[in-house]
DNA sequence: AAATAAGGTTCCAAATAATGGAACAATCGG
DNA sequence: CCGATTGTTCCATTATTTGGAACCTTATTT
């Protein structure tokens, strides 16, 4: 009842859009047969506000019976999805499982931890690494200060990319033409006064490009205020950066400005470690 | 070269051994088709030691290298792979996108939040919420103490049944003949000199259902000591635990029985909050 | 520099798996 | 107890996957 419009359109929003892979010149093929079908599903279930019943999701995907039920046969009997005792559908831990070992591993994460750390004891505030995926950041890690933390909370969570210090500045790294082709597929949606436009956005981009730093002026949320500097492998075949964030009334500009240098060169680093290749152990 | 082995065993042993759902009285049945094969290669990829060649994939997996290349481009396509530059593959941050909206969202760990932080303002140590899978425990949440932390470190990592306090004690919950149906396919791998084997493991199994506490005595780790309870659904759909875990020096063993009682009690509040559906908000 | 090998990619007829309509259970509400 | 709703199974049809072979492309060898 009250599940019953986790909205075909946000799924396919939030879910679905964020695959647009960034080097993907030729869009529009995702010719991914018999596994792009069982993702929707997926996604569909990851992105609902609460578990859902058969026929909710066969009314939202327009699929006959018989044909979604087996689909979610194999997606439950692969452990990617769950059925509970009152036969309601939701994500299974078998993709915590694959997650954990997928961040455990991952490389970049892995060469910019040790300095992510070093900015958090400069700054005393929270430090972030993220990726671009499509039009969206993903956050990769996360260090905080010395509260009592939900540290998982942000990993893995996907911002617009508009409004992010981390998305701005990985932005200013892309030539036009491919801001552009990113762009398209944007609605930009106002969260605070001082969220960015198309217009703004590109506007602010040239001014990143100069300085070598973005900030978030409570872009995505009033109260919070950002440095970042991006990140990218040589040939751009990924591009990200890492932020200071913090409430506005403790991070001034002057303080944000102050920290934009160290945050450069910590970027320049993490950038030089990933091209030539350091592991875990620089 | 030296990826070379990444033990098409031990792929199959921690990746897919897990998937054994627990009450599956009718094992032997993933006819998942495409999707079996597909997630047989994202465990290959997830549980090696590195990113993968395409050579190495295809040695792996015995695929003929045409069918193999659809798949994997399948996989990239929707995330769920990624090829880097060097044209080896990794697991994809699709995954951990996924994995952190279903984390987010899950129910045991919305309602078992509150009362992990509070034993944790108790004991002062580090509370663990895990759940099993197949002969795994797979850990759902972690607060840790006032340390600087690494904390996603331990959350959808899986150890084995035999040798946490949240294993041992979850299986007590199980009737005998689900306990050995679920211990044939386990191997019992000697971590510590204090490590269970097959018999001892079946003898404290009795001693933990008396007293509603299992101890982890340094037997997954030198050094390491922990009590756990027992959580589970009402029908035992799932079953699970919480723990609470230390250096060995300073948790004595005197300490830990002192927490038995705290333990009992939270867990026993966990598996109310469960069964009368609490969401969130309790 | 040419020859050879190894790593990847594309093609297509044959094999296999997915589809969806319909018939069949099970559960629910009155 | 009936009718409605929800979920499951069946099976001929349709679509996808398969895998061998041919084909590119890059390293390696002579």
């Amino acid at each position: 009842m009250e599940l019953s419009d986790y909205a075909t359109h946000s799924v396919k929003v939030s879910g679905r859009a964020i695959m647009a892979t960034l080097n993907n010149e030729t869009r529009e093929r995702r010719e991914t047969g018999t596994l792009g079908k069982l993702m929707v599903l997926l996604d569909m279930v990851a992105y609902a506000d609460g578990p859902l019943r058969f026929t909710d999701i066969a009314a939202a995907s327009g699929q006959p019976r018989g044909t979604l039920h087996r689909q979610l046969v194999h997606l439950v009997e692969e452990g990617l999805l769950e059925l509970d005792a009152d036969g309601r559908y939701s994500t299974g831990l078998r993709l915590l499982e694959l997650a954990s070992r997928s961040w455990a591993r991952n490389e970049l994460r892995l060469v910019a931890e040790r300095y992510l750390r070093e900015l958090q004891d400069l700054t005393g505030e929270t430090v972030h690494l993220g990726v671009i995926r499509g039009a969206s950041v993903i956050y990769l890690d996360k260090v905080e200060g010395r509260q009592p933390v939900r540290m998982y909370s942000q990993i893995g969570n996907a911002s617009p990319i508009y409004c992010t210090g981390v998305g701005k500045a990985a932005l200013s790294l892309l030539p036009d033409d491919r801001i552009d082709a990113l762009l398209t597929e944007v609605t930009f949606q106002r969260f605070t006064p001082a969220t960015h436009t198309h217009e703004t956005l590109l506007a602010e981009i040239g001014e990143i490009r100069r300085n070598g730093v973005a900030f978030d002026r409570e872009e995505h949320e009033v109260g919070i205020r950002c440095v970042a500097a991006p990140i990218s492998s040589e040939n751009l075949s990924f591009v990200g950066g890492i932020s200071v964030t913090g409430p506005a009334y403790r991070l001034t500009m002057e303080r944000l400005e102050e920290w934009a240098e160290p945050i450069r060169q910590t970027a320049n680093r993490i950038s030089t470690g990933i091209r030539i290749g350091l592991g875990p152990r620089p």
